[in-house]
DNA sequence: ATATAATGGATATTACAGATCCATAATAAA
DNA sequence: TTTATTATGGATCTGTAATATCCATTATAT
């Protein structure tokens, strides 16, 4: 499991944004040349974060995409869930019916089975829970927060993993 | 981003362990017609899961699997790692140089950068750390827990996802 | 010995992320 | 109006990782 680089390619573009004066457009061709993408790939990217409000574009001359709203109150939460998807990350048994029904096999009454299922199900509860811990720290972080911790920062160090 | 399959098996394996009796060995047969999964794939995911030492195996008649230490002993995070791997869910721009010298390129100290990098890059510092919220918790979640959770359940609701 | 049961290597299959191409639409400027 | 520019969305290709199966080998109890 791992993020797609979607997600890091939307995080950046949107922090490149950030960065640009308001008003000013900045096209998929700057954008891909600072993040290393292609234009092609970078521009469907872009055209989610339109598509879910997070940036504006303009077409023609002099276009390009800008924030739709105010850095701070764009969350690193919305960028994922925009490029991830709005799944939960974990899933019970995609497609198949439900796998402990040996589990009822042995007893007398269907009405009480060893396990909780569906929304009681403690294991389905503790990988949701787990999953919203998450969430909730990436809610609370806002591209805005994280340009902010940019500036008071120690030397550079390249990363070229 | 997806949990896979296998942590679902891994999981749902581990129950099934924790809840025979101590002592008695659990054949791969047993395990995959309660979870539904191949006898050839279940076993794959019991191979890792020994290698890393949650459950013990023993061949031969009367063989099979149990845990290898107590269900109380034996978190969320360690399944989840021995099967998802243990990589960062967030990982910059793999295998290219990185991503935004263009930011440096205006600038004339290459020494102070827009952006900061490596460790102290605002940007991976958030993913890691939300990362680190969701591994918190399933860590502090075992097997024995949801156990419990299991015994004081409502009624049977069927799961076919 | 024999039947049983896990192991690990090899390999096939599938799904999806990653990536590119192109025809179209929209816009600004000449 | 024409032209150059720029984003859009559909189609499609590719590569890789998850899923899945097969089988020869090893280990163990009876
Ligand atoms: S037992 Fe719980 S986690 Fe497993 S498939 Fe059913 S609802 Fe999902
Ligand atoms: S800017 Fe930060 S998050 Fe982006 S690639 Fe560099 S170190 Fe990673």
């Amino acid at each position: 499991m791992q993020f797609s680089k979607s997600t890091a390619y939307g995080l950046h573009a949107l922090m490149l944004l950030a960065k640009s004066e308001r008003g000013r457009n900045v096209g998929i061709k700057e954008l891909s040349s600072s993040l290393g993408a292609s234009e092609s790939y970078l521009s469907k990217i872009m055209s989610k974060l339109r598509q879910d409000g997070l940036v504006r574009a303009v077409t023609g001359v002099n276009g390009g995409y800008e924030l739709a709203r105010a850095a701070s109150e764009i969350t690193f939460l919305d960028v994922v869930q925009v490029l991830e998807g709005r799944q939960h990350l974990y899933e019970c048994f995609h497609g198949s019916d439900h796998p402990l029904p040996a589990l009822e096999a042995a007893g007398d009454e269907p009405e009480t089975p060893e396990f909780a299922f569906g929304e009681g199900c403690p294991v389905k509860q503790v990988m949701d829970a787990a999953e919203q811990q998450m969430n909730r720290y990436l809610q609370q972080h806002t591209i805005q927060l994280a340009l902010n911790q940019a500036g008071s920062c120690d030397a550079h160090t390249a990363c070229k993993k």
